[in-house]
Order: structure tokens, then C-alpha cells, then sequence
DNA sequence: TTAATTGAGTGGGATAAAGTGGTAAATCAA
DNA sequence: TTGATTTACCACTTTATCCCACTCAATTAA
């Protein structure tokens, strides 16, 4: 399970460490693409595959099936994690998330999500104070 | 599977060349047409001919069947890539997706889309903007 | 407590591949 | 046959990928 949360930094080549933690659940192979809330969503290329084939098989003739689409899909990348665990950021994404050096991986169960640390900083402030309104919305509708 | 997004220059004879990664599943033969929202569909041989069966065996007694098949199998054309990677985009349809020079290829599971630089990005702004409730309405009806 | 060892994170250079531009050969039309 | 257009081939430039080396922190053993 991915869990946890790592700062690292991002070289010039925009390499970045996976943390060691990640490793062995993400495998050699993962893919990269854009997340909800301006951050990136990394997943081991298996769980992927399930993702991609439920919204690639969707018809082509719905526009918000094409728009979700070209937003998940056309931006995923799949990565390969090099002999000393990193991985290449690829361009679009890290214009995407605004990532600039350091860099926040935040283990969510299933995916890792990659943030801007300063991005990062921000939503969490914001979402620690409403934490105990979620959570009470949640439990209204059975979540937990 | 066919992810990711690249820019690619069109020279003067109008070759550009297929995105590496992409070139393995699309196979030596690929069939360009129009796409919906002012892009090209391009498909592998295969995929394309079911596609087009599928679409063909409409019955072309309903106006809509007629001229949605008028507009997807007319303009289809057949290309080869070359041996360096590199295809000819048909007069027509380069005109058809208003393609000046900087092109973006983008996978979208079994097809790429082929974009005019700037229609993709003006488009994904808004895409992007909208991703949100767009999730969220895939998620309620069970896509994700 | 201190030194040694291990593993993680970071940086840079060499090599290979991808992308692009141009020229020569071939095909077709006039 | 000649000119024009298309196809195939070759070459250069840029970008990406791989590999090696160094630093730092943490852990373990003397």
C-alpha cells in the first residue's frame, strides 16, 4: 500500500527519487498524468491499465467522454524508474502541476500523487481546517 | 496503448513524424480522418476497420447515420509511415484541422488525436478548467 | 563514543536514439 | 522527352537515456 508523505528535489534534467518506500509497490514501470486539484497521479502501470481500458472503451460519440479523455489519457506518460530509483518528469506535467524544485509525494492508497511543495503547503492548510466538515459529509452518505 | 501528448513540426513538404512511442502500436499502416471538435483521428489498419464496420452497416435510411458516416469514412485516408517515422497529412485534412506547423500528437487509449498547436492548447485550457466537474460526473454515473 | 558500512539522494558525462532537413531516384503527366 | 511531383534514402542536430561517481544521513559494531 502507498502511504506516507516525501519532499525531494528536482535535478535540472527534471529527475526526481522516487522514495524508497514506493518502490517495490510501484514496480520498474508507472505512469504519470495530470491528477484533479493541479497535482500529478502516478500509478503501477497494472492498476493503470484498468483505469485506461474502463475510459478508453468509452464511445468516442459523448464530448465529456473526449474531454475527460484527452484530459487523463493523452497526459498520462509511462515512465520507467531508473537503476538508482528515479523517474523523468516529463515537460507538459511539470508545467501542469507548476513544479518547480521541491517536491511533495503523497502516498494515497492505490496512486501517488506528486505536488509542488508550496502548492502542497497550501491546500493542506486549507483542507486541515475543513477536515472535520468532510469527514461529518461522508458519514452522512455512508462513506465511512 | 496509445498515451501521451508530443509536439511535432510539419515541414514544407508536410511530413512529420510519429511520435517514437506510438510507432509500435500504430504499425507500418495508419488511416487519418476528421475528428469531432476540429482534430484528426488517426487509427491503426485494424482498429480502423472495425470501426468503419461497425459504422458501415448502419443503415443509411437515418439522415444522421448518412452524414456522420459522409464525414468520418469519406475523408479517411490510408498512410503509410516512412522509414524514419514519418507520415504525409492529406491536403485536405490538414486544412480541414486548420495544421500550420507546430502539431501536437495525442494518444487517447486505441487512437491519436493530431491537433493544430494552438486549438489543442486554447482547448485543454478550458478542459483542464472543467476536469473537475467533468470527474464528477463520470464518477456518478459509475465510470471511475 | 567513534569509526565503518550501508543505503538513499543528487549530480554530471558518455552514448544512443529520435526528430528534422535536404538530396537523389523514381514515377507520373503533359 | 521533359518537367513536375512524389517517394525513398542519407546526414546532421538535438534530445533523451543510461551509467558511473560523489555526498550525506542513518545504522551498526567495535
Amino acid at each position: 500500500m502507498l502511504i506516507g508523505e516525501y519532499k525531494h528535489t528536482l535535478d535540472e534534467k527534471k529527475r526526481i527519487s522516487i522514495p524508497s518506500k514506493f518502490r517495490s509497490v510501484l514496480g520498474k514501470n508507472v505512469v504519470i498524468t495530470k491528477g484533479l486539484d493541479n497535482c500529478l497521479f502516478m500509478y503501477p502501470l497494472k492498476d493503470w491499465n484498468i483505469i485506461a481500458s474502463q475510459l478508453g472503451e468509452r464511445s468516442f460519440t459523448q464530448a465529456d467522454n473526449r474531454n475527460f479523455n484527452r484530459f487523463l489519457l493523452a497526459s498520462a506518460h509511462e515512465v520507467s524508474i531508473d537503476s538508482v530509483g528515479r523517474i523523468l518528469i516529463p515537460e507538459n506535467l511539470c508545467s501542469f502541476a507548476k513544479i518547480k524544485t521541491k517536491v511533495v509525494f503523497a502516498g494515497i492508497y492505490n496512486r501517488v500523487e506528486i505536488w509542488d511543495e508550496s502548492a502542497w503547503d497550501t491546500f493542506n492548510e486549507q483542507v486541515s481546517k475543513n477536515a472535520d466538515s468532510i469527514a461529518e459529509k461522508l458519514g452522512q452518505i455512508g462513506a465511512i
